[in-house]
DNA sequence: CTGAATTTACGTGTTACACGTAAGGGATTT
DNA sequence: AAATCCCTTACGTGTAACACGTAAATTCAG
C-alpha cells in the first residue's frame, strides 16, 4: 500500500488527481493539503512515501519548499506535475531535490507509473522531460569536447610535474625538495611556464591548469 | 528516399542488417563495407545520408574514425550499432560525434525510428541509452547541487569584489585604484577571506571562486 | 652532428603573502 | 547607554613568490 499525500494550492487540481487515483487498490490518498503553511507540519506527523505537488509557477517559495521537505523527511519522494516544461522549472526541481517530474505530455497511466517508480526508490521522468534533459545533457557532452584539447602538449613533463605540485598549494620550497633541485629551479619553471602558455599571472595559470586537466578544482 | 551505407568488419553482421532493412522502400542501402582503409574514400565520393557502424569494442581507431568522418563528411550522420551499452562506449561515441546509439535492447523498429529520426536531423538513442545517460545526467546535477553552497555566504560584498577582480588577473595596485584604496588594505582584505575561508595558499582561494561562481574558468 | 628545447641555476628588483595590530563605523544585543 | 561583533580601512615587518635577464649542461630531433 502506497501512502500519498497531494499538494496544490486550487482545490480543483487536487479533486482532479484524486479522480485519477480512484480505484487503484493499492494506492491511498492519505492527505489533501491546499495550505503550504500547514503541509511541511502535517507530513511530519505522517508516513507518508510520495508527495504529489503541481508547480504553476517556478518561484523560490516552490523550490524552497522541496529543499526542506527533502532535508526535514528525507524518506518523502516528491513527485512534481507541470504544465510547464521548461529546461529551467525541471532542472530547478529536480536540483532542489524532487525525485519525479511529470510533464503536459504525461496521462493517467504515466502518473501511476511514476509514484510506482518513486515508491521504489527511483527516479521516474516523463517522456518531453527525458528529451529535454538528455539534449542538454548530450550538448553539455559535445561542448565538453570543443572546449578540451589546448596546448598542454606544448608543455614538457617537468614542466607539468611542478605545475601540478603547485596546484595543489605546494610551496616551492616544498617542490623542490620533492625534486631535490632548488628553490630557483623551480621559480625557473614556473617562468617558463608563464612565458610558453603567454599567461600573465599565477591566476591565470591555476585557471589554465584546471582547464587542462592538470590540477582538480 | 534515405541513402545507407553500412560499416563492419564482419560481413555477416552487414548481411544481417540488410535483410532487417530489406523491403523498407524509402530506405537504400547503396554500400557495403567491411574494410576501414577504403571507407572513408568511397564515402567521400558518394552522397550517403546515414552510415551504420558496428562498435564491437570501444577502441581508439573507432572513435578516431568517428571523428575524422565527422570533420571530413560533415552532412553524413552516423549511427552506432553495440551490444555493448556501457557508459563509458556511450559516452565517448556520443563526444567522438555520433548522431545515434542503439544498445542491445534495439529491434528493427528501433532500427528504423532511428534511421529516420537521423536523417531529419535529430539525434536517436536507444531505451537502454536514453536511461543510462539520463541517470548520469541527474546525478550530475545533483552532485553539482551537493558541491554548491559552500559558505561564500560568510564573504561581505567588499571582499567578494576584491576576490573577484583578483580573479581576473588584476594586481593589488590595480584593485586598489579601482576602489580608491590602498594596496594594504586590499592585502587586507584577502588576509580576512584567507583567515575566513581557512585557505592555505592563493591557488586555493582561485579554486574556492570558480567553485563558488565568483570568476570563471 | 648541429641547432633547438629542456633542465638546471643565479642575480636583482618588485610584488604578494603571513601574521599581528588597530582605529572608526554600523548593527545588534544586553 | 554600553558592550559586542563584524566590516572596512590601514600599517609594520618579515618571508615567499614573481618578473626578467642570463647562462651552463643536457637532451632531443632533423
Amino acid at each position: 500500500m502506497i501512502d500519498i499525500a497531494l499538494f496544490d494550492e486550487h482545490k480543483l487540481v487536487l479533486e482532479g488527481i484524486s479522480g485519477l487515483l480512484s480505484g487503484i487498490t493499492d494506492i491511498r490518498i492519505v492527505l489533501y493539503c491546499d495550505n503550504r503553511d500547514v503541509l511541511t507540519e502535517k507530513l511530519k506527523s505522517m508516513q507518508i512515501h510520495v508527495l504529489i505537488m503541481n508547480m504553476h509557477d517556478i518561484s523560490v517559495r516552490n523550490l524552497n519548499l522541496i529543499v526542506q521537505l527533502n532535508i526535514t523527511i528525507p524518506k518523502l519522494k516528491i513527485l512534481i506535475i507541470s504544465v510547464i516544461d521548461s529546461e529551467e522549472i525541471v532542472l530547478k526541481t529536480i536540483k532542489a531535490g524532487a525525485k519525479g517530474f511529470l510533464g503536459k505530455d504525461s496521462d493517467r497511466s504515466s502518473l501511476l507509473e511514476a509514484i510506482y517508480t518513486l515508491r521504489n526508490g527511483h527516479d521516474y521522468y516523463s517522456k518531453s522531460i527525458t528529451h529535454l534533459l538528455l539534449n542538454r545533457y548530450i550538448s553539455s557532452l559535445k561542448a565538453d569536447e570543443m572546449n578540451q584539447n589546448t596546448d598542454i602538449g606544448n608543455l614538457s613533463s617537468r614542466q607539468i610535474e611542478i605545475l601540478k605540485l603547485w596546484g595543489e598549494s605546494y610551496t616551492n620550497q616544498e617542490i623542490a625538495d620533492r625534486f631535490f633541485i632548488s628553490v630557483r629551479t623551480v621559480e625557473s619553471h614556473k617562468n617558463h611556464i608563464m612565458q610558453k602558455l603567454n599567461l600573465k599571472s599565477t591566476v591565470d595559470m591555476v585557471k589554465f591548469a584546471i582547464k587542462n586537466n592538470i590540477i582538480e578544482i
